[in-house]
RNA sequence: GCUUCCUUAGCUCAGCCGGUUAGAGCAUCUGACUGUUAAUCAGAGGGUCCCUGGUUCGAGCCCAGGAGGGAGCGCCA
């Protein structure tokens, strides 16, 4: 009778001992002797290896010789209680298959010998396709996974709508930053208007067209119809961002929920983010405590103070009074009007509060049309959820619902209201106080992972000329 | 895009004031060892010193330009 695959995670947790199994896998090292053969092995179930054992006087020469690290093998055996120290239970082979061997001498991931730093992640970057191999990038994707389902599973469990908005956009008015143009028209000689310009015209929509930066428009109608909605999608920015926290193409979470003011947006961000660190924390202990050992060893205390403490909820103007009154000195002065620099960010959050913090009412100036303007007329309900190291991890507010205001607005800061007719309607027809807020997923995996580049929580990383794999 | 630093073996890095044939650890290969744990021990192979040009009797090292990468800043999530 033939015995079925287990996984290693499976294997390494089992409590039935002595019996037949079947594990498939990659080798990470093989060491020994010429009489026994130890295997390390992984499957991508969990972060641990399983041990397995080989007689070598059991098994041709031939099959141990290809058994090298990166091989991909499948193994038949007992499990057993391990009679060696670093595990408890190990496989005792009785039959090795080599599925796909590994020329040792070409393959980059090599084990790192005792006191060596061993590959970089700069370099593990040059090798995305093999890096999910590592235990690094091994633990970062199940994190991902994890963090992702927590998403679905948060909102499901709370009645909210997950709505696919669209990736291809017609218009350009959204303000998020650069785009990418969408476009099936030749790059020789594409069809001009008569003052020369391109004719989208007879482009493949009719029209321009470019990938989105944000499914925040459109969510707000589906908002407007089923209450409390998000979405989760990817995101697309065309700006020449060289930086540890920007990606040209990364995923982004926007609820929107009608009815909500700014308070509970508040609300439900911090009760969200909290969700989604102990929902990790629970279900990666193994993968968090590998990144807290090897990369941060403050990871681990710094997601726990997350969860226990209430953010540090606050005004811009109080913000600039905290700064203006700080006794350091920084490169770029702090004034009432103007957006706050990374560097006034990161005192407040890292030397003066310590903790999160939520920044709200921000100048209406330095903010999206979309926001809905406080009473005095100077500020917008906006608010920026801050986290240590990364800076905004979320970015939302309350929008303006007044049809006369938001067209007001509009023509303020030149955002063409025609294109946006359909936008506008929400407010023509049955218009309500909504809130919402977007929250970047890359950020955030950047928070829980403790990786300290954007580039290394995303399988392939999309940023300025870098589009391999 | 701006500022700054970096680029030497498969990887991580040394390389003196510009001076013969460019080094180490790990990895790889060969051999030894009957239970290893980032195995150990012995030996071997492995280099377009990022590219182009210049200065010099002589350049890994100095100069100029270019490419790639990191970090900081800007833009933002």
């Amino acid at each position: 009778m033939s015995v079925r695959r287990s996984s290693v995670e499976a294997l390494l947790t089992s409590q039935e001992l002595d019996r037949e199994v079947l594990v498939k896998g990659w080798v990470r090292t093989r060491r020994g002797n010429k009489y026994v053969q130890f295997i390390a092995v992984n499957d991508g179930s969990t972060i641990n290896n399983l041990q397995v054992v080989a007689d070598a006087e059991k098994f041709p020469e031939e099959t141990l010789k290809d058994v090298t690290t990166g091989s991909c093998v499948s193994v038949k055996g007992r499990l057993v209680a391990s009679q060696g120290k670093g595990q408890t239970v190990e496989v005792q082979a009785t039959e090795i298959e080599v599925l796909g061997k590994t020329d040792p001498e070409v393959y980059p991931i090599q084990r790192r010998g005792a006191g060596q730093q061993g590959i970089s992640l700069e370099e593990l970057r040059k090798i995305a396709h093999l890096r999910p191999r590592t235990n690094t990038f091994g633990a970062v994707l199940r994190l991902r996974h994890t963090l992702a389902f927590g998403i679905h599973q948060y909102f499901n469990d709370r009645g909210f709508f997950y709505v696919h908005t669209p990736i291809i956009t017609g218009s350009d008015a959204e303000g998020a930053g650069q785009m990418f143009r969408v476009t099936t028209l030749p790059d020789q000689n594409p069809p001009l208007t008569e003052d020369g310009k391109v004719d989208y015209s007879q482009d493949f929509f009719g029209k321009s067209t470019n990938l989105t930066v944000s499914g925040q428009l459109e969510g707000e109608l589906a908002a407007m119809a089923l209450g409390q909605i998000y979405t989760f999608g990817p995101t697309f920015r065309a700006e020449n961002s060289n930086t540890p926290r920007h990606l040209a193409e990364f995923w982004m979470i926007e609820p929107e929920m009608a009815f909500y003011e700014l308070e509970d947006n508040m609300d439900l961000a911090e009760d969200f983010l909290k969700y989604l660190v102990r929902y990790a924390l629970e279900r990666c202990p193994a993968d968090l405590q590998f990144l807290n050992d090897t990369y941060d060893k403050e990871l681990l205390n710094r997601l726990r103070f997350v969860i226990d403490n209430d953010f540090q909820r606050l005004t811009y103007t109080e913000a600039v009074d905290i700064l203006k009154s700080a006794k350091q000195k920084f490169e770029f002065p702090v004034d009432w009007g103007t957006d706050l620099q990374s560097e006034h960010e990161r005192y407040l959050v890292e030397k003066h509060f310590k903790k999160p913090v939520i920044l709200t009412n921000y100048p209406k100036d330095i903010k999206a049309f979309y926001m809905k303007l406080d009473e005095d007329g100077r500020t917008v309900r906006a608010m920026d959820v801050l986290f240590p190291g990364i800076g905004e991890i979320i970015g939302g507010s309350q929008r303006e619902e007044s049809l006369e205001k938001l067209e007001q607005r509009m023509q303020e800061m030149h955002v063409p209201a025609e294109e946006l007719w359909w936008y506008l309607d929400t407010r023509r027809f049955g218009t309500a106080p909504h809130a919402g807020f977007g929250l970047g997923f890359e950020r955030l995996v950047l928070f829980v992972t403790g990786m300290t580049n954007i580039r290394d929580v995303i399988p392939f990383p999309r940023f300025p000329k870098n589009a391999e794999f």
